[in-house]
DNA sequence: TTTTATGCATAATTTTCTTATGTATTTGGA
DNA sequence: TCCAAATACATAAGAAAATTATGCATAAAA
């Protein structure tokens, strides 16, 4: 995460569902992807990344295949069983959090 | 911050949109009204939110005036002058930031 | 009367980043 | 043709920003 450097902890969940969106994505893929849709706002720094990509695989909550594009290695990762009930947990808790900052940023707008 | 302990970095914007609109806050008072407006959702711990304000203090961002309520002491802040700008580059960055967030977790009703 | 709420504060630790570095292949522009 | 940028992974050192655990003290409520 760059740019402003907010909001740490949001990896992990962005991570998640991007996964979820797209089944089955390489590393890199992911940081071009979120640079995409956010417009340029977001981007995720290697160092961020591939470290929490191996927590989550320890963890179970994604598994790996590694595939050679050429020369050069991808290692694509996917959600398990067991990650997808995680990811509909954190998708929950996002939202609420999301809300909640709406409730503070955006009193008059935000509709609870 | 509790309560699924997402997102570390947002609690200084939250302070300030704080400050901004109630112009005058103890810590404590930030605290409650957090959990009021977010239905006990968040809930900001003493060990992360006395040491911020201090350091927003040193930062000249905030100014503090003692008083005493029957005979208990609080401690009001209040944004300064410079405080005030800077709150509000924090304000359009933390939306900058939530509509990222939007177009990743909701892409097909986030407007942008 | 003893717990809960109010009100501040700090220290030790953990989590989660940034920054820097390393390796290696491929593509594109000067 | 050569060098920079992009692609693709990885890890280590350090910083930032929390959590957890204390501590002190007063007031209200059970």
């Amino acid at each position: 995460m760059k740019k402003s450097s907010l909001y740490k902890g949001c990896l992990e969940p962005i991570l998640l569902r991007l996964l979820k969106d797209n089944g089955r994505m390489y590393g890199y893929q992911m940081t071009q992807m979120v640079k995409e849709i956010t417009k340029g706002e977001l981007s995720i720094t290697e160092g961020a990344l591939y470290p929490l990509l191996h927590k989550l695989e320890e963890q179970g909550i994604v598994e790996t295949e590694t595939e050679m594009n050429g020369n050069r290695m991808r290692k694509y990762y996917s959600l398990t069983k067991s990650g997808k009930k995680q990811t509909s947990l954190a998708m929950e808790e996002m939202k609420a959090f999301m809300q909640s900052l709406e409730f503070i940023v955006n009193p008059k707008t935000a509709i609870g």
